[in-house]
RNA sequence: GGGUAGGUACCCAAGUGGACAAAGGGGGCAGACUGUAAAUCUGCUGGCAGUAGCCUUCGGGGGUUCGAAUCCUCCCCUGCCCA
């Protein structure tokens, strides 16, 4: 038992409260009644990403324990949009975007969790019925200065910026899902600390026992800074392809090298130990991201994978060579090469196609390309390259 | 409801009749340098077009003017103060 506490506590920056989980866990195990663990996901894009799959191992974790996992979607607070740690205004998703982007999300959510042990919920199916009377009944538990606190809120305020008001329901609606739920147990990113300290204090309204809160660490994303988002596009999506992940992953700042090793690669304190001292000892960091890169595909894909993707990084990037898969376009043979450049979305405008070849980022079969309007004349299959990353095959037809 | 300050490109932000496709910064992209890292330097950053030509853009609609992001008018939105 003493076990299960560590593995699950085992990553969490902070949880509220450790004794009432070591509390909950026996109880369970007493009544033979798993805890109902919740994780809200946010279906604003198509893709789960490293970051998101952090909490989302937490909770695999707890299935691995015996307990339900229980996906909150937020359909209904998707109509809001999370503010947290926002500097404005989230735009609205609609049902349809919402539920578009579920039926991809739920294929890539079973990569991580158990399907057996997982129960999905959507929060329209609580919060649509309240009715008026029930969302004014369930506004009357909170106060604004309790809202207020949040510092997404008071900076915004502070800076004269509009804060609506049914941004601050949000947090509202998303404790009511703990309630809808009773969850004993809510995961989230550190970001969402407030949302889920409003869940407890609303559980505890409604006479039910309050939800442990666990927070997990917030992976950076790819560029560093921001905490990784669809938003910010700078992810790595779980189901992107070895290359690509392996490819984006050695593209991470070094300062963010240890980071990855532990929430995207899952390493453990030995090996994050062994990661440190072999920095300091002066190893090359490109290495050890190698090495990380390799983890997380292996992880999300297979050993064999891994090896594939590296041995073609260091091919492309380490010795200048081409991949040996890219896309096969079949061309008219003497047609611009803008048009090719612009057409097959390599670059959004002809104008944008132009200004690459002028800075010298376009090349046929390692030939830079300095004329704007050069025109192909193929006579055999070529390689083109637009920028450090962007291969094609060009084939004459 | 009254007063007042605003709404400019991906973001912040200058511009208040012509030299404005619109300063500057951020971000992004590209090149050099590298380890597809960081830092640095350089260039680009509305679209179409073989060059200084055209088209679309400054909250929205009308209008004045040879000419408007800039002036007038109506409308919408936001901040602040007052009721």
């Amino acid at each position: 038992m003493p076990d299960t506490l560590a593995k699950l506590m085992r990553g969490v920056q902070e949880c509220l409260t450790e004794e009432e989980l070591k509390a909950k866990l026996e109880d369970s195990r007493k009544d033979h009644r798993p805890l109902r663990v919740k994780l809200g996901i946010d279906a604003t894009g198509p893709d789960i990403h490293l970051g998101f799959a952090v909490p989302l191992r937490k909770l695999r974790d707890f299935q691995d324990a015996g307990h339900t996992a229980v996906l909150i979607v937020g359909d209904f607070t998707a109509m809001i949009g999370d503010p947290s740690g926002r500097s404005k205004t989230r735009l609205p998703l609609s049902r349809e975007e919402v539920e578009r982007n579920m039926t991809r999300y739920e294929r890539q959510l079973f990569r991580i969790l158990d399907r057996k042990r997982t129960e999905v919920r959507f929060n329209s199916e609580w919060s649509e019925p309240l009715g008026t009377q029930g969302v004014l009944k369930l506004l009357g538990k909170y106060t604004v200065s309790q809202i207020l606190q949040r510092e997404d809120f008071s900076r915004r305020l502070a800076e004269g910026n509009p804060v609506f008001l049914h941004e601050l329901l949000y947090p509202i609606f998303q404790a009511y899902d703990s309630v809808a739920v009773k969850a004993d147990v809510e995961l989230g990113g550190y970001d969402q600390r407030l949302n889920l300290i409003v869940g407890r204090e609303l559980q505890r309204e409604f006479g039910q026992p309050a939800q442990v809160i666990m927070m997990m660490p917030l992976l950076e994303g790819l560029s560093g800074g921001a905490k990784m988002s669809k938003s910010y596009d700078n992810y790595v999506g779980i189901e992107e392809e070895p290359r690509e992940m392996f490819g984006k992953l050695m593209s991470i700042p070094d300062t963010l090298l240890e980071q990855y090793f532990e929430l995207a690669g899952l390493a453990d304190e030995a090996k994050l130990a062994e990661v440190r001292e072999r920095l300091a000892s002066g190893e090359n960091p490109r290495d050890l991201k190698a090495e990380m890169a390799r983890m997380v595909v292996t992880l999300y894909h297979s050993k064999d994978a891994a090896r594939d993707a590296e041995a073609e990084f260091a091919k492309v990037f380490a010795q200048g060579g081409v991949p040996d898969e890219m896309p096969e376009i079949v061309v008219d043979p003497g047609i611009k090469l803008v048009e090719v450049i612009c057409r097959n979305g390599l670059a959004p405008s002809k104008a944008e196609a132009k200004r690459l070849i002028k800075q010298g980022a376009v090349s046929v079969d390692g030939e830079r390309v300095a004329d704007i309007d050069q025109a192909l004349s193929l006579n055999s299959t070529v390689v083109l390259r637009v920028g450090k990353r962007r291969f094609v095959r060009l084939i004459p037809g």
